[in-house]
DNA sequence: TTGCAGTGTAAGCATAGCTGACACAGGGAG
DNA sequence: CTCCCTGTGTCAGCTATGCTTACACTGCAA
């Protein structure tokens, strides 16, 4: 059914997978710098995505949501905090429980960020067609449903 | 036109995409090993897949190719070397052509891996209907073209 | 002959996953 | 009441994969 020797339509989709998100973190992160922002990673953006303004949860429940473990998480977060976007304090009964929130900082990082990433898609919609670009989002939603 | 807190729609799409790339690196990972091969990982499948038996080419060819810099490939392409998978002879006038080969066990390995690679794509067929994931392949290939 | 362009190669840096380990709190089983 | 199991935070180390910088070498062209 398929050939063997187009180069592009015949490769692993994993291959084009990871292209796409190499080619798309290097844009977010040129653009970040752009913006005058340089001590961010596209990891860190995804984390402040899943953080709401007025929203604590622990580092398990941000682990959780991100699909990664709870020690890769915890090393994000403990970087986050660091650069004064994240707070973190002790719920009751410390170590069940903690509350990261972000800080006014971190809110106006994280809207840079995903104001970032939402331009890039944008532009990618202008230049695949936003029906393609909307169906990308939905067929690997579906795939990989969290 | 987009809600603002559906967790999975709306997620940044590059996050969808790390996301899809990391589980299907798990999988592929996991079945290598089921396969009794452990020393191989998605970036040299990605090398492998470049290759053709019967051809061979320099290490920046193939860095081109995968669109890394020829520093990366060097890297990968050394480790195969040295599992016995590709093979590396000199050409006319050295530096300027480098002939890089598959050796009988690299394209066994490569055989391996792409079957894998393939096998995961129809299963995703199945999950999500065949149409889907051309459509995935499709977009990505036009988005970011070679 | 001189210099530029393409290549191979080495070294160092950063990110981002992972696993293993250990300490601590809370809730239930006995 | 005690003991254990589960969920958490945290530290440390490993690995893979990108990147940049840097240098040596060849071949071709000006």
């Amino acid at each position: 059914m398929a050939d063997e020797n187009q180069p592009n339509t015949d490769a692993p989709l994993l291959a084009l997978l990871q292209r796409g998100v190499r080619h798309l973190t290097d844009e977010f992160l040129v653009r970040l710098s752009d913006a005058g922002v340089a001590s961010i990673t596209p990891a860190h953006a995804a984390v402040l995505a899943h953080l709401d303004a007025e929203e604590a949860v622990s580092t398990a429940e941000l682990a959780r949501r991100a699909d990664v473990t709870r020690q890769t998480m915890h090393r994000a977060v403990t970087q986050l905090i660091g650069e004064g976007l994240l707070s973190s304090e002790p719920g009751p009964g410390f170590p069940r429980s903690t509350r990261i929130a972000l800080t006014p900082a971190g809110q106006q990082r994280r809207d840079l960020a995903l104001g970032i990433l939402r331009d890039l898609e944008v532009e990618l919609g202008d230049r695949l067609g936003s029906e393609a670009v909307a169906g990308l989002r939905a067929t690997m939603s579906r795939a990989w449903p969290h």
